[in-house]
DNA sequence: GTTTATGCAAATTCTTTGCAATACT
DNA sequence: AGTATTGCAAAGAATTTGCATAAAC
């Protein structure tokens, strides 16, 4: 996806595409697993880490990204593949692994579908397991 | 459970059974819903902070409680029903409410299996919910 | 007597806000 | 002109550690 894409699907999902919101979206349009402030901070130097705090507050307030907890200290980011939260398209669990800090999403896990009592209104889900991911149990 | 039950259960579960452990305990059978550090704090008091952290640190490690991650800033411990983690009957999902901030246990939701590749080794799982509770509803 | 547990204080880590300066409409 | 965005600095919130004292074995 190149410049004008991007600030076209900025623009669809409700955000005025400025130059730090369209660098954070590219950003996390090009990793592969979810990352945190300080990750971005890094990729996107000299950015100051208050302005993507703001663009990530920003992005996940229009459900463009997702906030996942991995019971590491910090929150970390992925882009929603689908806008709608509850659609099965968007769901997918993730994977912490306690020796190497890694987050990894399990996009081909199936989850079935969980019912809740209907009175309790369901925004955002998430699955979480932890353990040690393949490359740390050799 | 009385005083000298719990002191059993704690040694049965690998810890000796001081004072402060005994008392950590003892709160943590009395809660409907899972508690944070602060909570403990003054549901606790004068027990200072760091030996309540030091004490669900070690309680953590020898499985005897779960810690769970909401989004909100603050860790959430609960007793485990059963000592093994991966038992159907320790894993339950959570709801939690973003309007009042209440953790709930949805205990009697049951969980469906999620087959992870075999190379995932799998030590913790935590499923959550957000959005709003019954009483927020209204 | 040596190890283990506790309390106090402070350090750490990460997130969040205040505010002035800049850019956009 | 007026609103929205950004960067810098600092505040806030929660967890974690250092160290000296006290307790347990």
């Amino acid at each position: 996806m190149n410049h004008t894409e991007i600030e076209k699907t900025l623009i669809a999902k409700g955000v005025r595409p400025t130059p730090n919101r369209i660098l954070v979206m590219k950003e996390l349009m090009g990793v592969t697993r979810p990352v945190n402030l300080a990750d971005l901070e890094v990729a996107l130097a000299p950015m100051d880490k208050a302005s993507i705090f703001r663009v990530l507050d920003l992005f996940a307030r229009q459900d463009i990204i997702h906030v996942i907890e991995d019971g590491s200290r910090s929150f970390k980011y992925e882009l929603c593949h689908n806008r709608d939260h509850h659609s099965a398209s968007d769901q997918h669990a993730h994977f912490y692994c306690e020796k190497c800090g890694k987050l990894t999403c399990l996009d081909d896990i199936p989850l079935p579908p969980i019912d809740l009592p209907r009175n309790y209104e369901v925004r955002a889900v998430n699955f979480m397991f932890k353990g040690t991911c393949p490359e740390c149990r050799d």
